[in-house]
Parts: C-alpha cells; sequence; structure tokens
DNA sequence: TCAACCCAGTTTGTATACAATTTTCACTTG
DNA sequence: CAAGTGAAAATTGTATACAAACTGGGTTGA
C-alpha cells in the first residue's frame, strides 16, 4: 500500500465525513481515477479500505457507493457508539494521569469560548479534541481505534445535531459534569453520562431523528456521481 | 470483488483463524497468487481486506504477515470482546422472543453431550454456536458482526484456552448462568456473566497467558513462509 | 399498449507488464 | 575475521490490457 492509496484514502474519506460526498453517491473507479490522476488499481485499494471501515459499501459487480445506512442501521450503531464512549470513560476515569487530566479540562475550557461566540463550527471540531482525549485516556489502544472508527463513520450524521446552538449549550454542560467524573475518578458516572450524551436522550434524539437527510431513508435514485462530468463535444 | 477474492478470503481466514498459519507468519502474493491458481491481483485484495478485519498486518513495501499481537495488544483486545459479548447478552435478555430462547437452550443442552465425552473440538464448536445465537439474540446487527468480528480475530487465542478438560466443564457451567439470567430477561446477570465467561477471571486467565504462544511475543527471526517451498532442481 | 428480449456501451474483475524499493549476499577492506 | 559496501535478485506498488458481467435503450411480438 503506498503513497497513491494514501492520498486516495485521507481524501475521500474526508469528502465522505464532511458529506462532500453524501450517502448514496456513486464512486465510479475511472472517474476517481482520473480524478486523482491515478490508476485504477490505488483507486480499488482505497475503496476495499474504505469498504473495510464501512463508510463506503462494495457490491459485487456493481461498482461502490457511499455507505447510506437505513434508520435502523443508525440507531444500531449509535447504541454500539454509546457503549463504547462509555466504556472509553470508565476506562479514563480510572487510568488518565493528571497530566492527561489536565489536557481534559484544557480541551474543555477551550470550547467555552466556541459556545460564548455561538460559533458552531469551531465547537464542532473543540468537540472532536474532547472526546479524542477521552479516547486515548483509556489506555486501551484498540478500543479507543475503534471507537474512533466508529464516531468518524457517524460523524456525517452526528454533524447535523450540533448545528442547533441550543444543543451546543447542552452539550458543553454535559462535557461539565463529564470531567467532573473523570477526574474525580468516577468511571460509573462518567459512563453513563457519556452514553447518555452520544444517545442524546438528554431531549433531542428524537429531533436528531427527524433532521436526518433524505438519503438514509435508502433514496435509490437520483444518485450522482462523485466524478465531474465532462460535458461531451457537440456532435 | 469476484468469486477469485472470495475463495482467497475465506480459505486464507480460515487458516489463520485456525492457526495453520501462525501468527507472524509470512504471506507473500507471487507465492499465494500461485498457490490458489489465480493472479496476484485478487491476492492483493484479499490481503487488504484481511488487514481491514486486522488479521493481517500490511507494512508498506515489506510485506504482509499474519498479524501477531503482542500480550498488551490481546489484553486489550479481551477487555473490549468482554464489553461487547456483555452488551450482547444484555440485549439478548431484554429482546430475545421465546423462540429464541429455545434455540438458546438447545444450543446449550447439545454442549452438554460433548462435556460428558471430554470431546474437546465438539465442544469448541457447540460453544461457538451458543455465543452465536446470543449475538444474533441482541437484535442488532452491527453489533453482533462487530462482536463477530472480534471473536474471530481472537479465535486463534481462544481456542487455547479450551483445550484443557477442566476449563470446558467450567464453561459449560457458565453457559448454564447465562442461560438463566437470559431467559429470566435479566440483562444486568447476563452482562456481567458474559464478561467474566470471557475474562476468564474465573481462574483461568494466568493460565491462558502462559500458554500464549512464543509468537505473540513478537519472535521475529524464524518466519515462515505460507507458500510451500518448491526444491528447486539440482543443478 | 406493454412486456420480453436482444444487442451495444459501460463498468467491474482479473491478468500481465513495468517501475520503484527493499532484501540478500558476495566481495572488499580495515 | 568482522563489518561495511554495492550490485543483483526478489518483492511490492502502479499502470495497462483484456475478459466478463451489468445497464439501458430500442425493437419485436403478442
Amino acid at each position: 500500500m503506498g503513497k497513491q492509496v494514501l492520498k486516495l484514502l485521507e481524501a475521500l474519506e474526508q469528502e465522505v465525513v464532511t458529506g462532500r460526498l453524501p450517502p448514496g453517491t456513486r464512486l465510479d473507479e475511472a472517474g476517481l481515477a482520473q480524478r486523482f490522476g491515478v490508476s485504477r488499481t490505488p483507486v480499488r485499494e482505497a475503496l476495499n479500505r474504505l469498504a473495510a471501515t464501512g463508510l463506503v459499501e462494495l457490491r459485487p459487480r456493481r461498482g461502490a457507493v457511499v455507505a447510506a445506512p437505513d434508520l435502523k442501521q443508525l440507531l444500531e450503531m449509535f447504541e454500539v457508539m454509546a457503549e463504547l464512549e462509555g466504556l472509553c470513560g470508565r476506562l479514563a476515569a480510572r487510568r488518565m494521569s493528571a497530566a492527561e487530566q489536565n489536557t481534559l479540562q484544557g480541551a474543555h475550557e477551550a470550547s467555552h469560548a466556541h459556545v460564548k461566540a455561538a460559533d458552531s463550527e469551531a465547537y464542532y471540531q473543540a468537540n472532536v479534541i474532547f472526546h479524542e482525549v477521552i479516547y486515548s485516556g483509556c489506555h486501551n489502544r484498540y478500543l479507543s481505534d475503534q471507537t474512533q472508527a466508529l464516531r468518524n463513520r457517524l460523524a456525517a450524521y452526528r454533524r447535523l445535531q450540533l448545528r442547533k446552538l441550543d444543543r451546543i449549550a447542552d452539550s458543553f454542560h454535559e462535557h461539565e459534569q463529564i470531567l467532573e467524573a473523570i477526574v474525580a475518578g468516577d468511571g460509573n458516572t462518567a459512563d453513563h453520562l457519556l452514553q447518555n450524551h452520544v444517545t442524546v436522550q438528554s431531549g433531542s434524539f428524537t429531533d436528531f431523528v427527524s433532521s436526518l437527510p433524505v438519503s438514509a431513508a435508502r433514496r435509490d435514485p437520483g444518485i450522482t456521481s462523485a466524478t465531474k462530468k465532462t460535458t461531451p463535444g457537440a456532435p
């Protein structure tokens, strides 16, 4: 696996996670190869890797599309996500060093400014960091990698949540409590708080469900291509 | 992804999981291609897929080897495995239908014969089925898939445990309690029992650790090839 | 009118050829 | 005789060529 594949992986993952390639988008190999200036071989490798993480779906002989999980699948993934986040927090509360706790506190305080500024994009970034500090604080690389991967996979959907400003305020307040529990070494509380934080049982979960993009409802037609269409020359 | 790749995946995964390709074994593309009568292209795809599940490790420009997690990594994976198994059990206790509960009961009773016959291989198979019924009983396909995948990845190491006959008797007894908890709809108990069942805190965990194959200790030399060596003709 | 079918175009799956990098091993050298 | 050196061999990464399967549209027949 060489540099070409890595470049493709990075680029495609970014575009999928940020939603620039919405769920259901067709990913044809020739088009991507041309767009990135490589041959089909590394494109296929990259698509395989992305399929392994679940970000794209590979239908045999029928090409790859950006994964478009339906509501049931999304709920299933969130259910697991909640458990993994909770486990990370539980372990982090028991295992984080004082230095790591300081880092977490710092990440939390940094996000405060963004709440006051009502800057949802900046808060989103700070939120990612806050959670990543907890992941690494669990001192279990396999767990933190898995959790991070699932978070990434759900990012396109989670991102919709934090757009609402009142949800941001709630999120910040929940972080405060989570931080407290971890610093206090209270794994059980950290676990429960994080589970609720993720599943967003704290009120806006139904909002989230109803805010789902249409594509999550298995819209089959209307699929757009990931490669820029070149207008064919006139006959 | 065509039939060639699928054939390779099945064959290689089987050989890795059963230990016929021990951790650290080198997997060179040309050799595998020749052995399976295909070109390098589908071999590379298969290796990529296996790398995604963690069964093989892909070192850039340096080839693929059967994953050889060290002790720390194994403990990390078992820690997550315990949590996932527990979660499956917790959900299964709440969600399994009467018919599914019967299936589980049947799987358990089937394994009883193998305990009495002291047939560790047969019990191993029955044990797999018992757990798979619980996985599917959680009614969360994403969770059951993930758990199954991790179980598969750990199979080569878990298999060592059940070789000891007294461990088999213990395992069967633990299954009995787990079955009870699930039928009673007691998710908490099922969770805790399954966590202990997996981490084998019930006594033989240190035995397991000390029974680890040398390869898990990052033995670098002495790596054998996965392709049969053809003795070169005499000069 | 509509359904089934057939054929051309497009796309994926596989094989092979070439390029780039690592590994091996004989040979030099201190 | 040990260690370093350098070129050949072997192996991986990428590009291209070919084969097989799917897609879509138009024709044909009832």
